[in-house]
DNA sequence: TAGCAAAATTGAAAGGTTTCAATTCGCTGT
DNA sequence: ACAGCGAATTGAAACCTTTCAATTTTGCTA
């Protein structure tokens, strides 16, 4: 049913290693030895087994992408980067969704690890990184993802978060607001750490007051419920910096709902730079990551690292994020809210 | 440095065919042996080799996933249905990217037979199967994503368009929409072309006209382009029913910026209800289609069929879709537009 | 306690590739 | 004509499981 190399072999009259050099180093083939394995191989439609390369390698030529959720449209770009590079080099990428459930994470570096994945990129659900210590002991090359926080160990690549957080406070600061909120997600996420920690420095240096709220998640229904106690406690400021640009929509949507304009009554800033944010119906100021090229230089690390893991020394690229400004900011208005 | 059954048979005192048969076929091995061997597999740290499985079975337990753009909410809400069903079942999956291009589909199901994938689901980028039946002949169980044009050679899992285009259609014209218009996507896309033929039945069912424009692509940026250009040339009507919730949400954006309100003057209806159109900033009127259940159904027919191929007889499952009515669409103006 | 069936275990083959030491081939220079 | 040499090719081992026929052990019965 399936056409192995010994077909192959069989058909153009030579060894099976002859075969096997033909295709993987044709300079040590005799040109017409050559020609008649090729000829061979189209006449079977010979594909090689990946399983079988792999058993005798050792590792896959395989990438397995952990993320905490794909529909987040962040690592949806991020994931397109990593697929582009892996596909170039001919690896290939298995999709992971953890959740962000250190249980789910561990199910699936398990996985991983009986697939022998030569490389892993991870976003972790949480700090350090011991449960992807026998993943590297086993010679997987690994890199996280949007996330530095487990030191040299291992390569990482990642957005400066701690700018990107004074540039959305900057930017509201610079507009003349006089105090501005911040809509934190789940404070257990390195990112929203750093963001906010930006966001605290812009503030003290400029002596602008920040409030500060949290949304139970890092979706559009988390921004909408945060937003609205916040609206009915009657202390919203006439700016928000947003976690991510799903929370921001939450938040527009909330105060629009309200009654509220934005961006006359009230500004908004978004994080991440999403697609849509450019085409929302207020189209949204937000902090732009390179997502695509996150992902894409990932997986170039790990793809390298994989070739020569004798010659590779851990990295830690970090990417800058820019404030890209749309119509959901404006400057503060005269009067104070009601 | 890897560690294999030969060393966890050395350790449990036992031989090989045992250790398998400890993993495997509990039942058949004695339980003093099976405790001994379970100690070695914990003491040793030992997870069992996928790709050396996968070697001797002749098929992986793998499904390659190849869908036109995991960016799009639609196919990543599947893709987690997909996901989870595999999981469960002890299937990984691979994600592979068409972008509707023939190519980029024809380097994956070629990467795809080279992994020896035991099944894949497919949106096919163009009609027909045959670049699938290499796969399908080497032992590949294949089921089509949300398209259902190959007929029954294969399994489907699809979601009625035509019903969908019915529903959308008709909540307009019970709106009192005295005409309205679609706005369609690529026309080669099977899934618009379908709900085109919907709207057009409800459209004569009950003799409301309705007029055709194109956007060049599924996505909000084509989106707003299209109505854009419909606005310059003053024929758009009360109500626009669009081909999936991007295009909508650019529709919005174009009729908002063009100082015209939703839904008093335009009601706009979108297909998908993706995630965020319940809490866009204008809640979109969308054509809910079961996207994580579709993937969930998909993965478990080629898991099913996988498990046992001589059992399985092809199906065509298909959904049906409902409309969600949200604030984008109101009653008819009484006033013509300007 | 011999004899037997059932239960448990073993050992070797197979699956498709890569690798590498060993062999053969084709020439060159003498 | 032949030694010597590099180039080309071969054959077998190794990678890690699963499978299954063959063998050994166990637990009974007569």
């Amino acid at each position: 049913m399936t056409v192995s190399m010994k077909d192959v072999a069989a058909l153009a009259g030579v060894s099976l290693g002859t075969v096997s050099n033909a295709l993987n180093n044709p300079h040590m083939v005799a040109p017409k030895t050559l020609a008649r394995v090729a000829k061979a191989v189209a006449d079977l439609d010979f594909v090689p087994s990946a399983t079988a390369r792999q058993l005798r390698a050792g590792r896959a030529k395989v990438i397995g992408l952990v993320v905490p959720d794909i529909a987040n449209p962040f690592f949806t770009e991020v994931a397109r980067g990593v697929e582009d590079a892996a596909l170039e080099a001919g690896f290939v990428v298995i999709l992971c969704n953890s959740d962000e459930q250190a249980e789910r994470e561990d199910r699936y570096l398990e996985v991983l690890q009986a697939q022998r994945v030569g490389a892993i990129l991870i976003t972790p659900a949480r700090q350090g990184l011991s449960p992807l210590s026998r993943l590297i002991s086993n010679g997987a090359a690994v890199a996280l993802l949007d996330n530095e926080t487990a030191g040299q160990d291992v390569c990482s690549v990642s957005v400066d978060d701690t700018l990107g957080g004074r540039l959305a406070a900057q930017h509201v600061i610079d507009l003349g607001h006089s105090a501005f909120a911040w809509l934190a997600g789940p404070t257990d996420i390195p990112q929203v750490h750093d963001r906010e920690t930006g966001i605290h420095q812009a503030a003290r240096e400029t002596g602008v007051p920040v409030t500060r709220m949290i949304a139970s998640q890092m979706s559009v229904a988390a921004g909408v419920t945060a937003v609205e106690t916040e609206l009915a406690s009657g202390h919203l400021p006439s700016a928000l910096v947003c976690a991510n640009d799903l929370l921001a929509f939450g938040a527009i949507r909330a105060i629009l709902r309200a009654g509220l304009r934005v961006p006359q009554d009230v500004s908004i800033v978004g994080y991440d730079d999403i697609d849509f944010a450019a085409n929302a119906a207020v189209p949204l100021t937000s902090v732009r990551q390179p997502k695509y090229e996150l992902g894409y230089a990932a997986a170039q690390l790990v793809i390298s690292e994989w070739g020569d893991p004798a010659a590779h020394s851990h990295q830690q690229v970090r990417f800058e994020p820019q404030i890209v400004v749309r119509e959901s900011t404006g400057p503060a208005p005269l009067a104070t809210l009601p």
